[in-house]
RNA sequence: GGAGAGAUGGCAGAGUGGUCGAAUGCACCGGUCUUGAAAACCGGCAUGGGUUUAUAGCCCAUCUAGGGUUCAAAUCCCUAUCUCUCCGCCA
């Protein structure tokens, strides 16, 4: 959510702003809207004032023993004038809370204007697409080939965008996010978090995927109109982010660093068409994922780090890959500025995203009241809050088992994951 | 699943209809004392919002949440959520 003040105060600089990243905001709308609720909320306000005042005097009177019949009929009319103009005001106060909770992110200044994937930058590449000097297979091929990955299987239990992984292939798929913790836990310092895969809505409120994305969710019953209903969650980034909902750190605690490595869910509708074959579009997938939380000066550093973070992985993993900074149209709605890094993967001659690094400022603290005290003025002040994949586990098999294929359908394991698969060297 | 108890400021914990945004303690901030520190003592210290040049002042709201009773609710009533205890069940 943005500063309603800021919001308020600069409502035409902001609509430019918003307008970079294909989002009108209605600014006919929200002025009107503001204009009635400031004269309301003062005149509400005014009226309670008389009515409380009303209301002391009423108890004094009869504490001296006068008789408070005179003062009673006074405040009669008072109180239903109140109760109206508390209901409208309360209306009001409703539909300017949900244009906001519907406003994406602010883009920061240095990112790129641009309308769709096409535009955004790159920043730099690592590492080199190796060569075959034979026919190569995709990754379901490869996997397929070796008996560890079994679509028939899946859809027979589930349905479509959900996958079977056996032997030494689901061994694999364990052993990259065993990797990835250790290696943000150890090397990286994040601390290590077990969390629900089902959240609330007010977590889901929090860090940006409702009211406006509901349906992007898999929902439990009773899923109604209020939200009661539990969801699983698109990525750890909820959970971990919502960690400091409500909350009050000491600065002396920051940054904060979460990892979790949880399942994501996500009913991706309306993207049917795009990747049906293979890992790379699922229902559910595995992910470990990094969460920063830290002040507000911190935080265009903070995004660095994470992302180099995030580059390590791919780099231990000898996973060519580059990094790209989204332009304004591409970024998701609570980032104000995102690094994605995408890995090679011969079978499609492309690069493909296998990691999203964002710092959404405050946008995500203010919706969850994630805060921190400020040491010298000992005032509470809004967190700025970042995550990103480090990495998606399932893509990142997708990567080695593509790039790592021999010509005899084998496929080598990267040095740094071999201790995580009893020193294999090979999977076949 | 059954029975009961509870939810108050950063934390602990008083408060059962009016002068309560809320005693007290801890924590925290400032000061006195001290070579320095500790202790002791003195003072300060909730959050959100409105108005405003203003983190000044004034005003409104907030004692889990949502309804209700009342001129007036932390306090009374209803509902929900969560927590704890006991029983049952269970990995």
């Amino acid at each position: 959510m943005l500063d309603p003040k800021y919001l308020r105060s600069e409502l035409e600089e902001t609509a430019q702003r918003l307008a970079q990243r294909g989002y009108e905001l209605d600014i006919a709308t929200l002025a009107t809207l503001e204009e009635r609720r400031k004269t309301l909320q003062s005149s509400t306000q005014e009226l309670q004032a008389q009515r409380n005042a009303r209301s002391k005097s009423i108890g004094q009177a009869k504490g001296r023993g006068e008789d408070i019949a005179p003062l009673l009929a006074q405040v009669g009319e008072l109180g239903d004038q109140l109760e109206s103009a508390k209901v409208e005001l309360a209306q009001l106060l409703t539909d300017i809370d949900n244009i906001a909770m519907s406003t994406p992110n602010l883009p920061d200044s240095d990112v790129p204007v641009g309308k769709d994937e096409d535009d955004n930058v790159e920043i730099s590449r690592w590492g080199t697409p190796r060569t075959f000097d034979f026919e190569i297979k995709d990754h379901c091929e490869v996997g397929e080939a070796m008996g560890g990955i079994d679509f028939a299987a899946s859809v027979k239990l589930t349905g479509s965008r959900f996958v079977v992984l056996k032997s030494k292939i689901a061994r694999m798929h364990r052993a990259l996010a065993q990797f990835m913790l250790d290696l943000h836990t150890e090397q990286h310092g994040y601390i290590e978090a077990y969390v629900p895969y089902l959240v609330n809505s007010e977590s889901l409120r929090g860090t940006g995927q409702l009211p406006k994305f509901g349906e992007d969710l898999f929902h439990t019953n009773p899923a109604n109109e209020e939200g009661t209903g539990l969801s699983l969650i698109p990525t750890a980034e909820v959970p971990l982010t919502n960690l400091m909902r409500d909350e009050i750190a000491d600065e002396a605690q920051l940054p904060l660093k979460f990892t979790a490595h949880t399942p994501c869910f996500r009913s991706e509708a309306g993207s049917y068409g795009r990747d049906i074959k293979g890992l790379i579009r699922q229902h559910q997938f595995d992910k470990v994922e990094m969460v920063q939380l830290v002040k507000p000066q911190d935080s265009d550093n903070a995004l660095e780090e994470l992302t180099g973070h995030a580059e390590k992985v791919l780099q231990l993993l000898e996973l060519p890959y580059r990094k790209m900074l989204l332009c304004t149209g591409d970024m998701g709605f609570t980032a104000a500025k995102t690094y994605d890094l995408e890995v090679w993967l011969p079978s499609q001659d492309c690069y493909r995203e296998i990691s999203s690094c964002s710092n959404t400022r405050d946008f995500q603290a203010r919706r969850m009241q994630a805060r921190f005290r400020n040491k010298e003025t000992n005032k509470p002040e809004l967190l700025h809050t970042l995550n990103g994949s480090g990495l998606a586990v399932g893509r990142t098999l997708v990567a080695i088992l593509e790039n790592n294929q021999q010509s005899d359908g084998s496929v080598t394991v990267p040095a740094a994951l071999r201790q995580y698969m009893g020193g294999l060297a090979v999977i076949s």
